[in-house]
DNA sequence: TGATTATATTTCGATATTGGAATCCAGCAA
DNA sequence: TTGCTGGATTCCAATATCGAAATATAATCA
């Protein structure tokens, strides 16, 4: 049971993991791909509640991978973090490389239609 | 509203995200970069249940993330999917990123000891 | 001051995920 | 066949998280 890494440094990485693991921040994190957004800005181009955006926005920015800029009323939003669209890539291929491999499997014994 | 992913498409993404997400399977991910090991060498270098252990390489296994070979009794697990290293690697630095800033933020007003 | 608007927070029900315990299954050996 | 060992699976209790709804806060304006 050697151990390369320690239980908290472990929890840190899956955190940050976590925190990527749903569809709502994705679609928020990818809004925000352009330049900073308000949250009502946010709340239209998701189609998720105010509320629901507001503390999703709260989350991605307490790991600081937004950071936010108050004007008046309005609370503007930015990716802090440039590395997440790199992740975000890595996934996707990585993806897609499951879908390629799913495919051949499938056509390993073709249908001769 | 205009949306540049599918649901699907986040779903998918997020989906592969959620199974980092997990300090345990980050645990045996890390075990299986040596090289591949059999369930119970993972038990043992793990420190988790077998049954545990078995669960979470199975999820694994159906993201392919870890392929499996059979031998006699034994059932040895690998990686299948290299991005995963890297994904980690960003994290890490990007979790050193912020730790950096939260010293930073922390030393700006520096108590004189 | 009071009203209004943008955002944040709290509460709640539904759902998912984890680990532990027990059990099951497959392959080898006697 | 029986018994044993390595893995997989099932069931369960505890915990976490999402979204919806309601409410609270903060900044601006009349």
């Amino acid at each position: 049971m050697r151990r390369r890494f320690s239980d908290e440094a472990l929890e840190l990485v899956a955190g940050r993991f976590k925190v990527l693991a749903e569809p709502m921040r994705l679609r928020i994190l990818d809004a925000l791909r352009g330049g900073e957004k308000s949250v009502s800005e946010l709340v239209a181009e998701t189609g998720a509640s105010q509320a629901n955006v507001s503390k999703h926005l709260n989350l991605l920015f307490r790991h600081r991978m937004v950071s936010r800029r108050k004007e008046g009323l309005n609370v503007y939003y930015r990716i802090a973090d440039p590395t997440i669209f790199e992740l975000c890539e890595l996934v996707c291929s990585s993806l897609e490389a499951e879908l390629e491999a799913s495919r051949k499997a499938l056509a390993r014994r073709p249908a001769r239609t």
